[in-house]
DNA sequence: ACCTATTGGAACAGATTTGCGGCAAACGCG
DNA sequence: CGCGTTTGCCGCAAATCTGTTCCAATAGGT
């Protein structure tokens, strides 16, 4: 399985770091544990996480201090959970405040702390939610708008992206000519039937040069794009 | 005072709204409201806002669908707070996967909000810049503001500088002519497509002295910045 | 006040993309 | 089978997008 991100859990309680740490490493994320805020520290600038779970009270540094360390001294950005007992608006204050990006009252549902850390890891990474449409041995990057086909980069015009893109979206769904030109030109479709060239255009780069044929008329409806693996 | 942030408020309750909005104002917030989903919607990918406060139950569309549409249609990456009464685990995993970043049950502290608010704020800004950038052989320190290419020095302009920062955060997405003109001059863009010329001369430092290009424009999508590693 | 680096702006040429019309072939149907 | 409609397949000209250049306005430092 891929990681789903590096993780420094900072925790002195051992029953709780052992219950987070057996959960997430079954979950596939990759781990690294301290259990006092000196070490903690020295993992957090020394190595790189996608994300920290820190635990307020801590033996020899507290997650205060740790936390302020990390951003001020270091100055390394690394998200961090703070994951703690006291529940107290004002401890909830002092943590955001102290360079915290979420804070989590123990008991907690592990399966809570997941989803905070995915979201988390989500927003470092920048990814904006799916970024990839795909349909057989058809690829489509929508965050780098190209296109391949059997790993072959295809060429394609910015409005044969759009036309592929909902087509794969919508896959294997047939979308309508009239429902097409609407998401493409949104309300001033052109005044002739253009859709139809940038069709011809679209299949010249994504069919021609293979042998199965994706994109796919349905006379009278409009057009499709088959999913080989789906049918 | 200076502005803390701007705000979308999306929430149908009178009450909370109000408080809310009273409380963020008089904290030096800027806000904009709206009390249904679609109005919300329109809001969120018409402006920019720092963060959106946004209700899960709402008449027209719910926070769910319309968080959903903010990334994956619009794909806007402003954080999102969801604030709501259901509270259980299922609706908090739902919430955080759908593209927020933060979940507040009701009933909240208005304080605990603002310092959530806060931290979303801090870290969408970039506050801390700590972190060396990278792609390829090309290596920028965001703390020096000094970009070198393979152990040479770059001598880049400000804006030069600001242009590179978006387009290796966002490496190995596109980022479009008009996302990157407002990351770099805020709400108030230049009045002519000044960024050509500043590309311009950004390649002529960057790529120009040597083999490998790497700022790559993406025809009617915007440019983006290769990184020879990760292909 | 002066000098220099940086920025915003305008203009232009070349390349690419798009809109469009026309024709022939394919299709659906009575 | 015959007919009206839909679709595939170009080629062309207009519109758009980009790279490039030059220059004036501005900001910053001395």
């Amino acid at each position: 399985m891929k990681t789903q991100g590096a993780v420094l859990l900072i925790e002195d309680h051992r029953d709780i770091a052992e219950m987070v740490y057996a959960w997430l490493e079954g979950r596939g994320y990759a781990l690294d544990y301290a259990a006092d805020g000196v070490t903690g520290l020295h993992l957090a600038v020394t190595n790189h996480y996608d994300v920290i779970v820190l635990d307020l009270i801590l033996p020899g540094m507290d997650g205060l201090e740790l936390c302020a360390k990390v951003r001020q001294e270091a100055r390394r950005d690394t998200p961090i959970l703070m994951l703690t007992a006291r529940d107290t608006l004002h401890d909830k204050i002092a943590g955001l405040d102290a360079g915290a990006d979420d804070y989590l009252v123990k008991p907690f549902e592990i399966r809570e702390l997941e989803a905070r850390l995915r979201a988390l890891i989500r927003r470092r990474r920048g990814d904006l939610s799916p970024e990839r449409l795909s349909a057989g041995d058809l690829v489509l990057d929508t965050g780098t708008f190209r296109a391949s086909r059997c790993g072959r980069e295809l060429s394609l015009t910015p409005i044969g992206i759009k036309i592929l893109t909902e087509l794969l979206k919508a896959s294997p769904r047939v979308v309508s000519r009239h429902e097409l030109e609407r998401r493409i030109w949104g309300d001033v479709l052109p005044n002739s039937d253009v859709l139809r060239s940038h069709l011809y255009s679209l299949r010249k780069a994504v069919d021609r040069p293979f042998k199965e044929p994706l994109l796919e008329t349905v006379q009278g409806a409009g057009y499709r794009i088959r999913d080989p693996d789906a049918d």
